[in-house]
DNA sequence: CTGAAAGCGCTAACAT
DNA sequence: ATGTTAGCGCTTTCAG
């Protein structure tokens, strides 16, 4: 591998120069500058990454949190994240906890405190005051994606706020009898989203003062196939069966649409469903949902994680929310209720 | 941040003893050694990563190569090597490329050089001879998941066999008139896996003496909309409809049988569908299907990737393909056919 | 505008 | 078994 002396001897200038000249350029003159990047260029140098960040205390590698990549949503931010640090010569160090909370507490204890990084970025993960106690004392710059509950600088969508406007789509439907599938979530992940979207739908039904009874609400967790599950429950169930469902995600929302094509029902036709997310597979199942741009998520994040990273003035770091876009996508899957 | 001096002055011994009581454990006394372990523990002692990676010439990191992470299977490679990694202490640095070609030479030219990582894993990648040279010129352990094309140890099924015995299934059915989905994929990617199953097919119908015209094959790239589209085609199209599907992968069989379905066909009344993957949404479909473990490729991956990392005689890189284990699950998507 | 020199925080010979 | 010392390959004052 070819070092900084190499390109000094060749470029005929001191080491301190030809370090000024490719991570700066400023103070060195034009003509020595590009001297220096021809050698440089031409003998293939990249500057070693350890020693240039144990020089300078810039690592250029950012962390992203999350537990398992195993639903879309991660990964969609993670691939918006990716690309946008990888754009601006960034590392992406990823840390996933399967489960384990030996990992989970390995990662903040051991891995966050190798000082490798120059931000975090946490992926719909609830933190224990312990964690959030160790990433402060790390003193770096961090970022949260999907959830509401961090206190720092959260980015993300108002999840209840989604979850109103996905329940009015119905009621605007002259839907009445709408039931919702969701709310489960694993501890110390994913921020009470769920809890959040219920909660979204609750206030929708009381404010149209529609009643929610326990009977319109099944229990899944973010998955097609507990949606598959729970929509057979709701649908199977003896009492009243809901003309619309709203459910907690597409993940869920697609698992409805294929439980009641099982049971015989037609969708829109017999049955109303909305999800939230804006899944890849929701075009295929013409599923009516409201799209949050997860990948877009991932790549705000990066550029706010960055701009924290190179702001000169540390003080700075941003504690507010950030308002994220999300659109109501309008497909086949809800349709207008004659009575 | 609390530093080795401080660790060494708290346990009243030498730097170099703190830093050989907590690397090897060995020539250090049994007692001082506790001392050490103690001090560190108490002071909450991590040594930065990147000095002892400078000093030692080891990163603990480890490279994966990837060309986004949007099919489930990449992402579960993935999920096995991160778990697999994290549990040895190593970090993971992920490279993807957005299909952008400056994008994917700059991690060949600028990432790989910054000399960060101690081995390199490649999830489905072809890749350039000039891409291939840059890696070997890095003297970097490699290995290579999902392909066979690589000539670095690579490690994959065998997609032929893996096709020839999807398709065998079929043909055991009493099925004769097969038609085959797949055959696409992006250039720079995949391997030619596309390629290899195709032949797979081709191979087993030949060798059972079953024609396989070009009307019974329709070409689609590995996502579920695609497969869609192409059972539209194939089954829409005038002439000898097929009473079985082999789809190059999961997600074009779940694509095929909801396209099926909604042409009105019966899965596997009127065709039978098998695919090849072990997709988690093949259950829900009770899609029948060659599972080959991704998660599990992903940990062996690691696991070997590590072996290599840390074999002292360097000379021992692998080169041979290791062979991967693979299992028909037999579900109900597929049925036998009474003439 | 450029060069000399002092580290960055650790590991690994080399001594003892 | 432990301490001393010389780097690892850069960045960054500090002088010129």
């Amino acid at each position: 591998m070819v070092g900084i002396e190499e390109v000094a001897a060749d470029a005929g200038v001191s080491i301190s120069t030809v370090s000024r000249a490719l991570n700066r350029g400023d103070q060195v003159a034009k003509s020595t500058r590009e001297r220096v990047e021809e050698a440089a260029e031409r003998l293939g140098y990249v500057p070693s990454g350890v020693a240039s960040s144990l020089a300078s205390g810039r690592m250029r590698n950012i962390g992203v949190l999350m537990p398992e990549m195993d639903r879309w949503f991660r990964s969609s931010v993670l691939a918006g994240i990716a690309s946008t640090l990888g754009k601006h010569g960034y590392d992406l160090t990823l840390y996933t906890f399967a489960s384990s909370a030996e990992q989970r507490r390995d990662v903040f204890h051991k891995f966050l405190r190798r000082q490798r990084l120059d931000g975090v970025i946490t992926i719909s993960m609830d933190m224990s005051p312990d964690e959030t106690q160790e990433l402060s004392r790390l003193r770096l710059p961090a970022i949260s994606v999907g959830g509401s509950n961090s206190r720092r600088a959260p980015l993300s969508v108002d999840d209840v706020s989604l979850a109103r406007l996905a329940t009015e789509h119905l009621i605007a439907l002259n839907h009445r009898v709408i039931g919702h599938i969701g709310g489960l979530g694993d501890a110390g992940i994913n921020c009470d989203v769920p809890g959040d979207r219920q909660r979204g739908f609750s206030q929708a039904m009381e404010a149209a003062g529609l009643p929610a009874p326990a009977s319109l609400f099944e229990p899944a967790e973010f998955t097609i196939e507990a949606g598959l599950r729970a929509a057979k429950q709701l649908l199977g169930r003896p009492g009243q069966r809901p003309t619309a469902i709203f459910a907690a995600c597409d993940e869920i929302a697609i698992g409805a649409i294929i439980a009641a094509q099982q049971l015989g029902y037609r969708i829109p036709e017999d049955i109303s469903v909305i999800g939230i997310d804006g899944h890849e597979l929701s075009e295929i199942y013409a599923l009516t949902t409201i799209d949050q741009f997860p990948r877009r998520q991932g790549e705000l994040a990066a550029n706010l994680i960055l701009e924290d990273v190179t702001a000169s003035d540390r003080s700075s770091a941003r504690t507010e929310e950030t308002a994220l876009p999300y659109e109501l996508a309008v497909r086949g899957s809800t349709r207008l209720l004659h009575d």
